[in-house]
DNA sequence: TATTGTTATACTCTATAACTATA
DNA sequence: TATAGTTATAGAGTATAACAATA
């Protein structure tokens, strides 16, 4: 009976579909950063840093990395200049992180060209199909999140 | 002027969105298969054996995996029982690789699992705005395909 | 004792190259 | 010489545990 029964692809249904144009995505973002020396994770460490600063331990929260890639990430964001660490007055065992101006300008300049890649990768769609696209993908991203609610981020000095 | 400009998150940008929602997804399928023992990896081969039996290299041009991952990909199978190997005859190099009958119900178990998991993930959209969300990748994935053409797949015997 | 950042280690994945047997 | 399958190896990425400093 099982063996008999029709047997379907799962190559067209919609889980498989959002798997494969994230496998599109994430190597086209990756590949829109290499000219400014570059990756997704560093820049999205960045964009937590252009307001406020904050400890490792607060990175990691808010970016979902764990601690020990976080020290890579600002290791290697330190070297480019993007970044610097120091000692919290308040509470010796923490560094703050703070962006640096090159860092905000390497931010900016990557969000711009990430929006360029972005544009390209939702080409075929027009501008009404593009905003359904992503009212959707948020319905579906909020859902999971509202299952599984954060402690409230804690700034540091 | 740059480290003046409004500085904006990636975070709520459709490419994100993507990536994000894949990222509950490629969980999500995973542990919908370990039931069963299986993965997707293994799933998503035994999905091209149904109706044919293919050579290795075959199966690599259509699942996308190269030679060496499939080798293992096939060693598992077969240790499951899911599918056999035999030197093809009319070209001693090559693999004929079948489905078995216990390959074939398990595919439709995992199939049945995958979709269960699916009928989760999209539970936040109306049935409606599923098929559009669905219309929607289609295109994105399409369009990218239309660039990158395979040649046609030869079944072996 | 718990937490922050760090380092070291191991484990998985992937990519490459080399090897065999066949063509 | 080229192809199909296999094996071995090296690299990146990730996860875990142990460690020093501080609370």
């Amino acid at each position: 009976m099982t063996s008999r029964a029709r047997i379907e692809h799962m190559d067209d249904h919609t889980g498989y579909l959002i798997i494969k144009v994230a496998g599109m995505a994430v190597p086209a973002f990756e590949r829109a950063l290499v000219s400014l020396g570059l990756n997704t994770r560093q820049v999205r460490v960045l964009g937590f840093l252009h307001g406020e600063s904050l400890s490792q331990a607060e990175l990691c929260a808010r970016t979902g990395l764990d601690r020990t890639t976080m020290v890579a990430v600002l290791d290697e964001l330190e070297q480019l200049g993007h970044a610097t660490r120091e000692r919290s007055k308040s509470d010796r065992r923490k560094h703050v992180v703070r962006i640096t101006r090159n860092g905000k300008a390497a931010y900016a300049k990557a969000t711009k060209k990430l929006l360029r890649a972005q544009e390209e990768l939702l080409q075929p769609l027009a501008p009404a199909e593009r905003a359904q696209l992503h009212a959707l993908l948020s319905r579906l991203f909020d859902a999971s999140q509202a299952c599984a609610p954060e402690p409230a981020a804690e700034v540091v000095s």
